[in-house]
DNA sequence: TTCCGACAGTGGGGTCGCAAT
DNA sequence: ATTGCGACCCCACTATCGGAA
């Protein structure tokens, strides 16, 4: 197949916003697809690429190469040259990737490296990755959807369902279960604003566990085999020694657990995440970095206890089977309240989990099963929000949908002697008509325009949600926000009285410089 | 030889709009 | 009405390469 007609799907794919065009458009391609071209078509179609990421981002694409008047590469031609690409290293390497990359361009024509750029950078803004390829795939063979969406999260890998299911048909799915050592896609949970939100919304008995935040991981151990698993699944194990160790220590030989690791001071509170993300970022000299901050693992979930699969029971049920394999300091802490009559219980505990330190709770169905890869309704997490009122200093141009439209802003705290810092950046939280009415004030208040975007009179008064602060090496202050959004402007503001960075130091003096 | 800047890839994420249910 | 997904981009951190000191 030739990489053209991927190419000319994907373009259709975006062009139409109906999902079930989409799914239909991708199905009729995977039909089309040989045997052998399956590995590679459908990663591609989902926005990825079956070697992962291969050390080629913006800027190597950003050297503009003339493209082929007639389309020739086929996709497998192209897996075979990014393969190569991808185990390019060491000395020289930035040059010859370089140079294998305009090769390929030089090969693409210009549709094709439109679509190349996408996938090498990720970004193929399709408006279909994972979820419509599985739909296409399912539509495309004729299985149940909800099968294949099953076989994938515990595959751990549409790519292999895709193969198992056009090589064998819909029976292949049957020897998709869930195996000790082989990873699956984690449960995610949803944001409600408040505990009472929270309790609220499940309308029946739950239980709110301590959020804890640090690295989320999955345990797999057979025998004395045991490895770590991240949230994109990738393989964590070489660096994470005290985690073996203690899967090692539990009583039983074949399980499957999901947990938290985090680092703990001397005194026992949570370090900071960037402290903990640190360590298990670590991976040149692990055993340095496990003696400056040793990390513990806090299990909240089991998936498979004895070689049993959980999946499917009842959250009261794995919890049951996770207390019996994994004691007291291992596992969250956490408390059962009957339903939203009991909101004040649950209340109780947030301030006490945050008095210790931690990021916030979880409130989670007691009747729901894992919902493997899904963002399922049953686990709300309540994090408290603060606000400040920042100042707009400028705004980049948006890209996509939300091309021509001023969207990331950078925002400002107020300084002693009266000028502002820059604190951060945001693009969260607008509306369609936000996002217009404010690329109309901040060009009226434009000072300098650039290519990225315009700098402005800082005038504009906007109100900001965030969860913390977070040390910074980038920003005047020392700090900048984690995960800023706007909640709305504050034209009955002016300027001096926004925050000021010295109020904003002594609300987080745990995160000051 | 050592240092440092730039780039890539990882982890953590909230909110909106739209299609489908 | 509610749910699921994709798009919109942020932050810090580590590892690596390649050129400067």
């Amino acid at each position: 197949m030739l990489l053209a007609r991927l190419a000319q799907v994907s373009r259709e794919v975006a062009a139409i916003s109906a999902r079930s065009r989409k799914t239909a458009l991708l199905a009729e391609l995977f039909r089309e697809a040989e045997a052998a071209d399956v590995p590679v078509v459908i990663p591609y179609l989902a926005g990825r690429l079956p070697q992962g990421r291969i050390g080629v981002g913006w800027k190597v694409l950003a050297r503009p190469v003339e493209p082929a008047t007639e389309p020739t590469l086929t996709v497998r031609e192209v897996d075979v040259r990014l393969t190569r690409l991808a185990a390019v290293s060491g000395a020289g390497s930035q040059a010859e990737r370089t140079r294998l990359v305009g090769e390929l361009m030089g090969a693409a024509t210009a549709d094709e490296q439109r679509f190349l750029v996408g996938l090498l950078t990720g970004e193929v803004r399709q408006g279909a990755l994972d979820a419509a390829a599985v739909e296409g795939l399912a539509a495309a063979t004729g299985a149940p959807p909800a099968d294949v969406r099953r076989a994938v999260m515990l595959a751990g890998s549409l790519q292999t369902v895709a193969e198992a299911l056009l090589a064998d048909g819909p029976d292949a799915l049957e020897r998709f279960r869930l195996t000790v050592g082989r990873p699956v896609l984690p449960m995610l949970a949803h944001s409600a604003s408040s505990v009472a939100e929270a309790v609220g919304r499940l309308g029946a008995a739950a239980a709110v566990e301590e959020k804890l935040d640090g690295i989320r991981v999955q345990v797999h151990r057979n025998g004395d085999a045991v490895r770590l698993y991240t949230r994109t699944l990738d393989d964590i194990t070489d660096r994470l020694p005290e985690v073996t160790a203690a899967a090692l220590a539990l009583p039983g030989e074949r399980f499957i657990l999901d947990g938290e690791v985090i680092s703990f001071d001397e005194g026992g509170r949570p370090r900071s995440f960037q402290e903990t993300a640190g360590r298990v970022g670590s991976r040149t000299d692990v055993a340095t970095a496990a003696r400056a901050v040793p990390v513990s693992v806090v299990f909240f979930d089991a998936l498979c206890v004895d070689g049993r699969d959980l999946l499917d029971l009842p959250l009261t049920e794995r919890h049951a089977e996770l207390a019996r394999l994994v004691p007291e300091p291992a596992r969250v802490r956490r408390t059962l309240v009957r339903g939203p009559a009991e909101t004040g219980a649950a209340e109780e505990f947030l301030a006490e989990t945050l008095k210790r330190g931690h990021e916030g709770v979880v409130v989670k169905g007691l009747d729901a099963v894992y919902s493997a890869g899904r963002r399922g309704a049953s686990w709300l997490k309540v994090k408290p929000v603060h606000t400040l009122d920042l100042v707009v200093l400028a705004a980049e141009w948006g890209h996509g949908r939300r091309t021509g439209k001023l969207s990331n802003l950078h925002l400002g705290a107020r300084t002693a002697d009266g000028s502002f810092a820059m604190l951060g950046k945001t693009f969260k939280g607008m509306t369609d008509a936000l996002l217009t009415w404010q690329t109309g004030r901040l060009r009226e208040l434009a000072v300098e325009e650039h290519g990225w975007g315009v700098t402005v009179r800082p005038e504009l008064v906007v109100e900001i949600a965030y969860d913390g602060l977070q040390r910074s090496t980038r920003y005047p202050a020392g700090v900048t926000l984690r995960f800023a959004r706007v909640l709305r402007y504050r034209e009955d503001k002016r300027p001096e009285e926004a925050d000021t960075v010295d109020a904003l130091l002594a609300t987080h003096p745990e995160a000051a410089p």
